[in-house]
DNA sequence: CGGCTTTGACCAGCGC
DNA sequence: GCGCTGGTCAAAGCCG
């Protein structure tokens, strides 16, 4: 059982992947605070070196072995729930199969910048929270490896609520998206 | 006209 | 110290 991102009643996403029995696939990567065999990585210390891992893509290969296991991802979310006061204040990647590079998560972003990265052929786009006071920024990235798939980083935790809540969106426990008890005043 | 995107410039961290 | 790289800023332009 994958990870399902976005929200399911959007044609682009079915029309995206016509020939996929999930509309679209996502994997929900931890970074940071050494969850998992994850190293942190966000920002800096990034694609310095072709052995480095240590960016999305990286996470993605360990991922994906998760995603092929269904116990695994639910040790995986396990671990995930039980960090979940840090994970507000980590960063959160997912990995989703889709053509759409933004896709839309309820919340309101505002495009700051975009950069090429080194070895990846597809440029890095960054987000920030289009609401007041809220500093909740978002990475968004093409898979070097398989451009079928987009990378979302989010990193912080909304303080508002979702200004567009669509019904039918849902996602994994450790969304980083508003907290109520948002005391993670770093 | 306001909000957003684009994009080049700038800055900071890291490795050599 | 220098160069490389990633992240952010901000001015200009675009669009509804």
């Amino acid at each position: 059982m994958d990870y399902y991102f976005g929200n399911p009643n959007y044609s682009q996403f079915s029309a995206a992947n016509p020939s996929s029995s999930d509309q679209f696939i996502s994997d929900y990567l931890v970074l940071d605070n050494g969850v998992g065999n994850q190293e942190s990585s966000w920002p800096h210390s990034t694609e310095s070196s072709e052995k480095a891992t240590s960016d999305a893509s990286g996470f993605i290969a360990a991922t994906n072995d998760a995603t092929s296991s269904e116990n695994n991802n639910i040790k995986c979310k396990n671990e995930i729930q039980r960090n979940k006061e840090e994970t507000m204040r980590r960063r959160i990647a997912f990995r989703t199969r889709s053509e759409l590079e933004v896709m839309d998560d309820g919340y309101k972003w505002r495009k700051y910048g975009k950069k090429s990265v080194k070895n990846s052929p597809n440029p890095r786009n960054y987000y920030k929270c289009s609401y007041g006071g809220c500093s909740v920024k978002k990475r968004v990235e093409r898979d070097r490896n398989d451009s079928s798939y987009v990378i979302t980083s989010y990193e912080g935790v909304h303080n508002h609520e979702i200004p567009s809540y669509h019904s039918s969106f849902f996602h994994p426990n450790p969304w980083p998206f508003h907290s109520s008890s948002n005391s993670s005043s770093s």
